[in-house]
DNA sequence: TCTGGGGTCCTAGGACCC
DNA sequence: TCTGGGGTCCTAGGACCC
């Protein structure tokens, strides 16, 4: 057999669950939901559940309240982040020690390119020494390009391998729905059964132009491409160099007095400030995000007169774009971003 | 389902300039 | 002088992903 170019796609199962697991092995088997400060009585959502609390319907996204309600014995823990990063670390570690070129996605996945006849037997290899090295599962997803090696994935998902290119693609994905596909999700799928594109299959049939005029010059096109599973085969090491820092922050209540709205967000910007010195590079933009109750959620930002890294000066183009909010409703959330 | 936090990229209108 | 066309920047919002 000769030797090939192929991309694989790793993903951890129930990654921040099964960290978790690692630590409290007394829990396993028991329907453990990690998210928010671990308690369902206030406002956070499932960051993720175990298989066992899957069985109950709950989903990463979900309000902890509505979880509790669905499976009131089930564990509820703290969200930890920096235990996750140092896992995450290490899992990416074990992947570079193996003749692949590695581009993390996130704290959980990455896309791996390799050159060889046996992607199945690189793919078993991967999920050993990751079990190895972390005591963690992961599902391996081979693919002719990045989208197909990310989608296959899903199907290999848990503890599984699977291989989608051009031999399978239609066979797999043209009687699903359009949200099946990586980057289409439930406003687009919704957009497009207006139009009476309910498959993958007819959304590859599409005529580019309509999709165009419906979705604009980039998106349209490229949704059918998706469809027809054409991706991305570049894989690159490089570290990814970030566009933007932002930091927010939900309230357990609501906030009302404007001279407190106005101290959250001088925090938060202070918080943006010594992330943007961190990174080394100059803010260009600085945007304040306010959601008002109910749930609203709106947006405004400037440009600074030059690129700055001055914490005093971020923080006052952030109370400045506040002063640009006249609403007096209560407000739910505040973030601040910098972008570069 | 009363809905976190941290990101990315695209779209579209208006300002402004030549 | 009532009026073209192209380009870029700024801003707000939308959609999606993990």
């Amino acid at each position: 057999m000769a030797e090939t170019d192929w991309i694989l796609h790793v993903d951890l199962d129930q990654f921040i669950a099964a960290v978790e697991l690692a630590r409290h092995p007394e829990l396993r088997g028991r329907p453990v939901v990690v998210g928010g400060a671990g308690d369902p009585t206030q406002r956070a959502v499932v960051a993720t559940a175990s298989y066992e609390a899957r069985e109950f319907g709950i989903q990463s996204g979900m309000p902890l309240r509505t979880a509790a309600k669905r499976c009131p014995e089930a564990v509820f823990l703290p969200s930890d982040p920096p235990a996750y990063e140092e896992v995450s670390e290490r899992v990416m570690a074990t992947l570079r020690e193996l003749p692949v070129v590695v581009e993390v996605l996130g704290w959980d996945e990455a896309f791996l390119g390799a050159r060889t006849d046996d992607p199945e037997a690189l793919a078993g290899l991967i999920r050993r020494a990751v079990a190895e090295e972390t005591g963690l599962s992961c599902s391996v997803g081979i693919g002719d390009n990045k989208l197909r090696a990310k989608l296959a994935t899903g199907f290999a998902k848990p503890a599984g391998i699977f291989r989608l290119t051009g031999q399978n693609w239609v066979e797999v994905m043209s009687s699903r729905p359009p949200d099946a596909l990586w980057g289409v999700g439930a406003k687009t799928t919704k957009k497009l059964a207006e139009l009476g594109v309910r498959t993958v299959g007819q959304l590859a049939a599409t005529d580019p132009a309509a999709l165009a005029a419906r979705f604009g010059p980039t998106m349209g096109p490229w949704y059918r491409l998706l469809a027809l599973g054409i991706g991305d085969t570049e894989v690159t090491a490089t570290p990814y160099v970030p566009r933007s820092r932002s930091r927010e922050i939900t309230f357990q209540h609501n906030l009302t007095d404007r001279a407190e709205i106005a101290a959250q967000v001088a925090m938060l910007a202070r918080r943006v400030s010594a992330d943007v010195l961190a990174e080394g590079r100059p803010a260009a933009r600085v945007a304040v995000k306010v959601r008002f109750a109910p749930f609203v959620t709106h947006t405004r930002s400037v440009t600074l007169p030059a690129p700055s890294t001055d914490a005093a000066e971020i923080e006052r183009a952030a109370l400045d774009v506040l002063e640009r909010f006249t609403d007096d409703r209560p407000v739910r959330l505040l973030g601040v971003r910098a972008e570069f």
